[in-house]
Formats: structure tokens, sequence, C-alpha cells
DNA sequence: TAGAGGTTTCAGAAAGTTTTGAAAGTTCAG
DNA sequence: CTGAACTTTCAAAACTTTCTGAAACCTCTA
């Protein structure tokens, strides 16, 4: 009984093991990058390419990281559709599944997370402008109306971003041209 | 000598400066999120509000930071070409002024700083998916394949990414339908 | 070229984030 | 209903990031 059948074969199993490892770092990088937990993009993507279901103790043992924080990461990738819990009937167990349309899962995030952040700053720039505008102000009218002008500019191009963005998430299909002509300002 | 001249205005310089601050924290909180320091979002936004150039120690004021954070912040914004440094002749202090053209600043930091994480992960899943086709591997050839589809597909999207990001960035002009035709997997 | 006024640096403090592991909670076969 | 198998929760530990303030360092002017 020979462990390793083939001398052509140095330890193929770790050498898998260790390419698929790459990408899910490199996968990682990309998703903390992007605001979310290192560890969450480590396991979707360990359970994209592998294809299969697995359940959370194979991923604690493949990705070295305790139960806990795989139950977390399993929750919040959960929570955006990015994995789906499967049972496999006459098995306690619960297996994960990566969600494969990533296109889907990205507009996804755009449309929750970026877009609210978005609005939420408009909601400010809006409101403040509206009261630099009346605020009574002897003399100083023209100062305050500049700033309120600098502010419109702000304005004018977190519209262009929120407009991008709901394009982007929506149909698809951008094209910045007509977008790009916002209010010139002077100078 | 009355401090405040009119009752009409109460305190409207005070009320001024906390709309200047909504507006840089709503600016510094966007800036966080896309991955900078909240400090250089409040900085710049105050900067930019204000129209006319700065002291170090007039921002400190402002924004209740140490003159050790503002150093730090104004040396980062900088360097992203947000905010320049000028000297007025006959006054020792350096002053500071914001850079206007937002999407510059942008469409730069998107060239220096996405591109280049997204071609590091393009990267890895290149050369990742070239070992994986040769990795020899006797009875396990249908496995790793599936596996190499699969992150050929991930790979397919990336370029999509950088694509997207290229055009964005250079052209201000941007068609997705093209670019978002890529292959489609079975199932 | 001395020194006053200003800026940068950096070690340590504070704040924030992520991970661990053990206890509490669930679920299901028997 | 019980208990074994599995999952979730959460307080504390480990780590990371950001901020402070004082010392070192510039840079002009007189």
């Amino acid at each position: 009984m020979a462990p390793a059948p083939t001398p052509s074969e140095p330890g193929m199993r770790e050498q898998e093991r260790d390419l698929l490892h790459e990408v899910a770092d490199a996968v990682g990088a990309l998703m903390e990058f992007w605001g979310f937990k290192r560890v969450m993009g480590r396991v979707w993507a360990l359970l994209y390419l592998r294809g299969d279901a697995l359940s959370a103790s194979e991923l604690c043992d493949q990705l070295s990281i305790s139960s806990g924080a795989a139950s977390m990461a399993l929750a919040e990738l959960e929570h955006w559709a990015v994995v789906r819990r499967i049972r496999k009937p006459g098995d306690r167990r619960e297996y994960f599944e990566a969600e494969t349309d990533i296109w889907k899962m990205i507009s996804r995030v755009m449309r929750e997370r970026e877009l609210v952040q978005i609005e939420r700053a408009l909601e400010v720039f809006e409101r403040v402008r509206e009261k630099l505008r009346t605020l009574p102000a002897p003399g100083e009218r023209p100062r305050l109306d500049d700033i309120a002008d600098r502010l419109g500019k702000l304005l004018d191009l977190a519209r262009v971003g929120r407009g991008l963005l709901v394009a982007l998430v929506q149909q698809g299909r951008v094209d910045l041209g007509p977008l790009m002509r916002f209010p010139r300002s002077r100078r």
C-alpha cells in the first residue's frame, strides 16, 4: 500500500490545495479592498472553485479559521446571497455552496450599499445648500453664495455618480457622455 | 460695543461653521467608505468649500485635530494631488488650497489604486489557471479542468472590470454592452 | 548665524476591527 | 424526551489603524 502511487506526482493534492489558496487569498484581498472582511472573500472563493457544497468544519480546516469566524462569515455571506445553505437528507450538518452569478452579487452590493452611501451624502449636500442660501447674513451674502455654488458643484457630481451607479446596476449599459456634461463652473 | 449686532442674526457665524462641518463630515464618511482616512475627506471638503487657502493651524482649529494629524493628512492629500501647498510672500506659514477638479481626482485614484488592485488579482488568476491545467493528476483531469473553467469565468469578469475601469478613466465614456457578453458557462 | 515661527516625525495612547474558543442554543435520531 | 452532533453567540484577546503631542527639524529674517 504505497501512499504516493506515482513518482511523477509529488504531492499533487497539496499543490492543488495551495493553488486554490492562492486564488482564495487574491479574492480575499479584493474583497477586503472593497470593504468586506477578508475571510468572506476567502470562503466564497474556495466554495466557488470547488464547485460542490462544503460543510462548515471543512471550511475551518481548509482556511485555518475558528468555527466562530466561519459561522459569522457564512452568515454575512448568506445575507448578501453570495452563499447558500443547504441540507443533505440524512446528514445533520449544514453544507454551503457558492452563488455563481458573480455579476448578480456585485450589482446587489452596489445597489444596497454604495447607493445608500451616496444618497446619504446627497441629502446632506442638498439640505445644507438650502440653509446656506436662506441664512440671514448681512453683508456676507456674496461669500455665502459662493460657498453654496461650490457645494452645488459637489452635488452635481454626486448626482452623476448616483446616475452611473443606477445605470450600471439596472440596465448593465452606461453611456457616460450625457452624464459628464454637468454645469461647468467659471474659472 | 455690542458683540451681536443684530437680533435677527443669532450666531450666524456659528451656524455657518456648523453647516460646513456637516458637509465636511459627509464627505469624510464618503472618503472613508472609499478607503481613505476620514480626516482626509474632512480637510479637503473644508478647503474646497471655503474656496481660499487656509493655514495648517486654521485647519487644526476648525476640524479639532492635532497638528500631527493635519500634517499627515495634508501630505497624503498632496500626494494624490487633491490639495496644493502654496506660500504667500512675506508670510512664513504654508497655506493649502483644494484642487477643484473633482473628476480628475477620482480618475487618478481609480487609475493608480483600483486598477493596480485588479491587475494584481488578474495575474494570480492567470498563473494559477495555467498551473491547474498542466498539473499531472492521474484520473483527476476532469475535476481539475472544471475548477480551471470556473477560475476562467472569474478571470473573464475581472477583465471586464478592468476594461470598465480603463474606459471610465481614459475616455470618460463607457458602453457596457459589448463588455457584458463574456463567455457563458453551462448551467 | 542665531533664534522665532512653523512643519514633520514618531513613539506611545486610543479607538476600532477581527478572531478565538468556550458556553449556550438547536436539532434530530432513537 | 434525551443526548449526541452540530451551530451560534459573545466576551475577551490579538491585531490594526488612527491620533496625539512633544522633540527634532527646517527656514526665514534680522
